[in-house]
DNA sequence: TAGAAATTTAG
DNA sequence: TAAATTTCT
């Protein structure tokens, strides 16, 4: 080795060459070895689903291809400990330094700074950088410099920042190729025989990979851009970006899309073209929301798994698996929400206003723990990403201070009309609805005998009666609320009264409850059976039943057989020829407790060390830096701040503003007085 | 100038 | 919590 050693550039979710400020450094550094290591045990109940896997396995081949074609290659890896396989990498090719981009995920928050503490003490010289965000999350508070916890305050000040996000970077001319032979690659394994099949179809339908995601992005600012306002609503319509995947795994830039979008809109705006202007501001606002992920993230890491307000973890969920799998399977008697999960199994995509339609029917209808339901959507959405998923469903559960009214509960009949005025999709997702007129399309329930036979719909055989009526889950779902107040005052009482820690602790144990306790927890259950009120209830915190890769390797089975299936507009349709009892028969099957268990790594040790080890370095100071050098830790007063969030305790609690929307029942002040004098 | 009542919005 | 845009009597 002459002169200084090569550079390590680790790649993870910023699968890039263009604007990836780690692979630009490491390059100006000198000579580079760019390695992915894939440790899916690292992410424990977070290991991606198939899809996702498929996606990777594209987009590593595409920067593999890309990196080549520039000087080198992409060295991967199958490890079980991402920062010793760095360390063994390090040493391998006699690198001193370490380049990557930020993550702000809890775990890779944790690995990062552990990765950071190891590579410094080994003398390895660590640089990381933002790739992922506009703004790091540090770097957005409000007058007080405390961290914004509502959306709208947060997005405002990142539009009217002192200083614009940085402008993206060019891909490097070239690259000097470190000795990428003296750490040969393992060939990653990510996806069986199985499920090689049911992947097939994804392929006409998604191009993964740096330079297929620029394409995207230029067709969509070209194209659907301008219509953004008033197309967005439609359910079936590809008028979105259909760039999430590739956000994901960081495959475009933000800052990239942020300039593009904001150059058409000053463009737009000095045409006087009012719509497309605005069209611009609320595209921007959803990028905002996937900033604002991250933003949560980092300032509560249990943001994923916890309520970020306290007295949620009150709410007596409905926890029945016959709900759970007639949501899954699309036969709630609910046309839209069951079109929207036949379509997110069938193709792993869903259109994010039915996202929104199914999640709020799983949490304020079906009232299940919504944790499940974004479990769900990790294993199976093409573009599950920890952080977006968390924001979504922690907002439509009312577990944010700016999220939905907790009482709202969504009519999917109302709904329907609204994003699928025509019923086209529900007929496309559900064939066996395909020939009732639009008028009883979303609600079949309510049509004359003589209608649904000339259909064909046999209620209740053919295709489900309601599993709950709308208005019975409303009243529910009242007491639901009025027990979850009550719980919580009685709770409050018990701590403020010293007798005990009461159920609202936030004591780990209930924080990390995960799958394999879930097996027993959950009663033994009986293949579906609709408009049988739940009454199973539970007041700890949720935990997720098991439904990961088991789950999704059985169920690949009939979804195989969508290969036969012809793709329309390059978008994939329902299996047309697939009973629907074959489909509950394999989805049954993969409830099972899962046999194939994956070491865990164990989330709060992982997040006491890093506060820990962050305790000692934080007065370095560090965190301020706009790029390199930093690897972003949570400070503990950022984890304080989360504590008292959740808590409520010290003022920071629930605004007013939010106690108006989600008013208590009046007994609480009651029962926060009387222990108090006693 | 018809009506009723106020405000904004859907992640 | 449904439905659409704006402001009064």
């Amino acid at each position: 080795m002459t002169g200084g050693g090569c550079s390590i550039v680790w790649f993870r979710r910023d699968l890039r060459v263009e604007d990836n400020p780690a692979l630009a450094a490491g390059v100006r550094a000198g000579s580079v070895v760019a390695v992915f290591i894939w440790a899916p045990e690292e992410e424990g109940h977070f290991y991606p689903g198939r899809v996702s896997r498929w996606w990777l396995k594209q987009s590593l081949a595409h920067l593999d291809s890309s990196l080549r074609n520039l000087g080198t290659c992409l060295i991967t890896k199958r490890s079980i400990d991402s920062v010793s396989t760095l360390l063994e990498v390090i040493k391998a090719t006699g690198a001193t330094q370490l380049f990557f981009n930020h993550l702000y995920d809890p775990l890779s928050l944790v690995r990062d700074h552990r990765a950071k503490e190891i590579l410094t003490a080994q003398g390895i010289a660590v640089h990381s950088f933002n790739a992922d965000l506009l703004y790091e999350p540090w770097e957005v508070s409000d007058e007080r410099g405390q961290p914004f916890h509502t959306f709208a305050a947060f997005w405002e000040r990142c539009l009217s920042m002192p200083f614009d996000p940085e402008a993206p970077l060019l891909p490097p001319k070239r690259i000097i190729s470190g000795d990428v032979l003296s750490s040969p690659s393992d060939t990653l394994i990510f996806e069986n025989e199985l499920e090689k099949g049911s992947n097939a179809l994804l392929a006409r339908a998604w191009s993964p990979g740096w330079r297929n995601a620029d394409k995207a992005l230029t067709a969509f600012i070209n194209g659907p851009l301008i219509e953004y306002a008033k197309n967005r609503r439609k359910a079936d319509s590809a008028t979105t970006s259909f760039l999430s995947p590739h956000l994901h795994f960081g495959e475009v830039s933000v800052r990239k899309v942020f300039h593009l979008v904001r150059i058409n809109q000053v463009l737009w705006a000095n045409e006087g073209n009012k719509a497309g202007e605005e069209s611009c501001n609320l595209f921007l606002k959803s990028i905002g929301l996937r900033e604002y992920s991250r933003y949560l993230s980092f300032n509560h890491p249990y943001s994923h798994e916890r309520p970020l307000l306290g007295h949620l973890k009150f709410f007596p969920w409905v926890v029945d698996e016959g709900y759970f799998k007639a949501w899954r399977q699309g036969r709630t008697g609910y046309p839209l929400v069951d079109a929207g999960m036949r379509e997110l199994w069938a193709t792993g995509w869903l259109h994010d206003r039915i996202r929104v339609v199914v999640s709020s029917f799983f949490v304020k209808v079906l009232q299940l723990p919504w944790r499940w339901g974004m479990k769900y959507f990790w294993d199976t959405l093409l573009d599950a990403d920890l952080e977006s998923d968390a924001l979504g469903w922690q907002y439509i559960s009312g577990t944010l201070p700016d999220g939905r009214e907790l009482d709202r509960i969504d009519n999917p009949q109302f709904e329907g009309y609204k994003f699928d005025p025509n019923g086209e999709y529900v007929r496309r997702w559900l064939p066996e609805l395909a020939r009732l007129p639009t008028v009883w399309i979303h609600h079949p329930w309510d049509a004359p005998e003589s209608v649904l036979h000339a259909a064909g719909v046999e209620l209740g055989t053919n295709y489900p009666l309601p599993i709950i009526e709308i208005d019975a889950a409303k009243a529910r779902l009242q007491e639901a609320l009025w027990q979850m107040w009550q719980h919580e005052a009685a709770s409050r009482a018990a701590i403020e009264n010293g007798t005990e820690e009461g159920l609202g602790d936030s004591s780990e144990s209930s924080l990390i409850a995960f799958p394999q306790d879930l097996q027993m927890e959950i009663a033994d259950h009986d293949p579906v059976r609709n408009n049988q009120a739940a009454t199973h209830r539970r007041y700890e915190d949720q935990m997720v039943p098991s439904i990961t890769s088991s789950f999704i390797r059985f169920g690949d089975e009939e979804t195989s057989s969508d290969l036969q299936n012809p793709v329309e507009h390059g978008r994939a349709e329902v299996p047309r020829n697939v009973s629907v009892n074959q489909e509950t028969e394999s989805l049954n099957r993969g409830v099972q407790p899962s046999t194939n268990v994956q070491p865990q790594l164990n989330l709060a040790i992982g997040l006491q060390n890093a506060e820990e080890s962050t305790a000692e370095s934080s007065s370095s100071g560090s965190m301020g830096e706009r790029s390199g050098g930093v690897v972003p830790v949570w400070s503990p007063s950022n984890t304080a701040f989360s504590e008292q969030f959740v808590g409520e305790e010290n003022g920071i609690g629930v605004g007013p503003s939010y106690l108006q929307r989600h008013p208590q029942p009046q007994q609480l002040v009651n029962w926060r007085r009387l222990p108090q004098t006693g």
